[in-house]
RNA sequence: GCCGAUGUAGCUCAGCUGGCUAGAGCAGCUGAUUUGUAAUCAGCAGGUCGUGGGUUCGAGUCCCUCCAUCGGCUCCA
């Protein structure tokens, strides 16, 4: 017998060999249909695996996350048996369950698959999940691994079996399909109702761009075909609110192919939303302690020769402006920190003078791939809302944890709930991919991880997502499709002070040098509107909305009182408009409400003589009517209630 | 940059296997209407079918080049 532990405490005896499923059955029957995947003393189980010594055991539905993933991994077997069944010699490579479903990652061949065949491979999948074949994991020795792909001339597989231990392999059966696999499936293919494969993309085996481009089948399925309905009705929902879809319907960015990809163009609304935002920001910086500067568009090659950028980047960069004297080479800027270096060295500094915190919404251009530009998430030109901080080894600390502070502000103003703090570490294996001694690394990682850890933030730590100069404290953020982006950004430096011979005087009477701060709350104008955007589907809070109401005329009769009540507005600072069209108020009301606008004022005869205005608010319909005062303090009250102080 | 898809009027889209002067709705303009909480009616105008080449008696439709966009991969100072 051996003792077997519940998640609820409980511990029941069981005969050696008894498997999760029967455990399951032993609680009820109900538990033993939706039971669907296990875990023992913390590793993936199959439901069908013996259990043969004491441990605890965790059963999972569909409701559970780890549940989901063996549905959806065991998805991917059975798109990996559909496609050798349909495509026969295809080399199969990896095939993980990932967020929202699974991917198999496959060799065609001389083969081109396309989203036209993906469903006649659904329908296969079907078939197969109707077959109610088991899922069996067996074991097997490196020899045999490897004679069994090198018989099929799979070289993919042979390559992750080489990297595996003997006596750790394990293959999964199902029908007449064979994968290598480390286990997590569901009982058996029957389970799964409903499949769609969603897309077709190209990726590097091993996610090297130097190997072989497989083809990548993305999909997801479902223990129901009415979840797969509203799963996709969830992703019809989220096309709405994509930022480049509402960016162009609320009039706030373009781009033109004349004036190329990836250069937004600011549209009057999208420059009043943007000023608005970086006034918001000013504002809060001014009482941190931050000093405005402005630095030019370009500046000459050796600046970025010696902050390594050039090396770096220089080859898949916008390349050299050339001027009419030769020799005389610029480069558009990619990044505000030299200029703010040579700012720095613009005068002698005390270590009473430190710290500097010069602060630059600075424009800057950076040449992206051009597959990887994506509406204003991405593009290749941008402002950020950067600042430089240089401060002494005594100040680092409370100096990051004020920019904490101010990022947690500025998130908290805007609604992002919903981030990930991410601490980006250099990778220790590609040391050529930074500059700078290990020393000053190991003490910019120490520096970020305390002052993350003293604020009591909830971060993950990944290796190798530092910036080529220091490590960084970043905070991401989803669109609306789930995709994660990097917004704020906060940076440890001890490598620019030294290529730029940055200097202050300490209280010993001895030259130091400065430690640098790189800093972005929003990160970029243009990501964080795309978000904001995605987040709140276009409307925004009252304060940012650049326009707030829509005075809205019976009949063209009214138009002085609409225009007397547009006065009114704005000497309270309400952004507000007159829609005087020879329209029906039902259709002004209607572009209104679908342009977005927070708050409709209807006007006539009765307004007028009453003086009072008929408030209707977007999607809340109508609110009655009220004098402009009450309107205007309703209207401000709202307002308010969104902005809060930025406190030192 | 790589893999796959897409590109028709300002916007959203139709145009079957190549065949008369390329269609619709919305937006625009003109006129009528002067309106009470999500589309008033009528008329008019608007397109080198992304670009350049090719096949063909004939190309929006077939083939190639390039450009842009979308979904991924890689990259992201």
């Amino acid at each position: 017998m051996i003792a077997i532990t519940l998640p609820d405490g409980s511990v029941k005896e069981f005969e050696a060999g008894s498997t999760p499923m029967d455990v399951a059955k032993s609680i009820s029957e109900g538990l033993a249909r939706n039971v669907i995947s296990a875990s023992y003393n913390g590793t993936t189980v199959e439901t069908s695996t013996p259990l043969q010594k004491d441990g605890s055991l965790i059963l999972y539905t569909w409701n559970d996350d780890a549940g989901k993933k063996a549905f959806w991994h065991s998805s991917a077997h059975i798109l990996a048996q559909a496609l050798e069944e349909l495509y026969p010699g295809v080399k199969l490579t990896i095939g993980p369950a990932i967020e929202n479903g699974f991917y198999y990652d496959v060799d065609f061949g001389a083969e081109t698959v396309s989203e036209k065949d993906l469903p006649a491979i659904e329908a296969k999948m079907l078939e197969i999940a109707r077959g109610k074949h088991e899922f069996s994991i067996r074991e097997a020795s490196k020899t045999e691994a490897l004679s069994y792909y090198k018989k099929q001339g799979n070289e993919y597989k042979v390559e992750l079996i080489e990297a595996l231990e003997d006596g750790s392999i394990t293959f999964c059966d199902h029908d007449t399909f064979t994968d290598l696999c480390r286990g997590g499936h569901i009982p058996n293919t029957g389970i799964v109702k409903a499949v769609k494969l969603m897309s077709i993309a190209g990726a590097y085996w091993r996610g090297d761009e130097n190997n072989t481009q497989l083809t990548r089948i993305y999909g997801i399925s479902f223990p129901k075909q009415k979840d797969l309905t509203e799963y996709l009705e969830l992703l019809e929902e989220a096309k709405k609110r994509d930022h480049r879809k509402l960016g162009k319907e609320l009039e706030l960015f373009t781009f033109s192919q004349k004036v190329g990809q990836g250069l937004p163009l600011w549209l009057p609304k999208g420059a009043a939303l943007r000023e608005r935002l970086e006034n918001f920001l000013k504002k809060a910086q001014k009482k941190a302690g931050y000093e405005m500067v402005v630095t030019p568009h370009i500046g000459q090659k050796e600046l970025y020769v010696t902050s390594g950028h050039y090396a770096k980047y220089g080859a898949d960069s916008f390349q050299p402006i050339h001027t009419p004297k030769e020799d005389e080479e610029f480069l558009l800027k990619p990044m505000n920190c030299p200029h703010h270096c040579e700012i720095y060295k613009s005068g002698p500094w005390s270590y009473k003078d430190l710290p500097k915190r010069y602060a630059e919404f600075g424009t800057v251009y950076r040449y992206e791939q051009s597959g990887e530009l994506h509406g204003l998430t991405r593009v290749r030109g941008f402002t950020q809302d950067d600042a430089h901080l240089f401060c002494t080894p005594d100040q680092l600390d409370k100096e990051f944890k004020d920019v904490i502070d101010l990022v947690l502000y500025v998130f908290g103003s805007l609604g992002f709930e919903n981030f990930t703090a991410q601490v980006s570490l250099r990778d220790p294996n590609t040391p050529e991919k930074y500059i700078g001694n290990l020393e000053n690394w190991e003490k910019a990682e120490a520096a970020i991880l305390s002052a993350a850890k003293d604020k009591g933030l909830n971060y993950v730590v990944v290796e190798g997502e530092a910036a080529f100069y220091g490590p960084k404290l970043d905070f991401m953020v989803k669109d609306a499709l789930g995709r994660q982006w990097q917004l704020g950004t906060i940076q440890v430096d001890y490598n620019l002070p030294e290529r730029f011979e940055l200097e202050y005087k300490g209280s010993d009477n001895e030259m130091h040098r400065p430690i640098m701060i790189h800093r972005a709350p929003f990160g970029s104008m243009e990501r964080f509107i795309a978000i904001l955007l995605e987040h709140t589907g276009g409307n925004f809070p009252l304060w940012l909305m650049p326009e707030q109401v829509a005075i809205l005329s019976l009949s063209e009769k009214y138009e002085k009182y609409a225009q007397k009540v547009l006065n009114l507005l704005e000497n309270d600072e309400i952004r507000a408009l007159v829609d005087n069209r020879n329209e029906t108020i039902g259709k002004k009301i209607r572009e209104a409400e679908m342009k977005k606008l927070p708050y409709m004022l209807i006007v006539g005869e009765q307004e007028e003589k009453d003086g009072t205005v008929s408030v209707r608010k977007h999607s809340h319909g109508d609110l009655g009517t009220m004098t402009l005062s009450e309107f205007s303090e309703l209207i401000n009250t709202e307002i308010q209630k969104n902005i809060v102080e930025f406190n030192v």
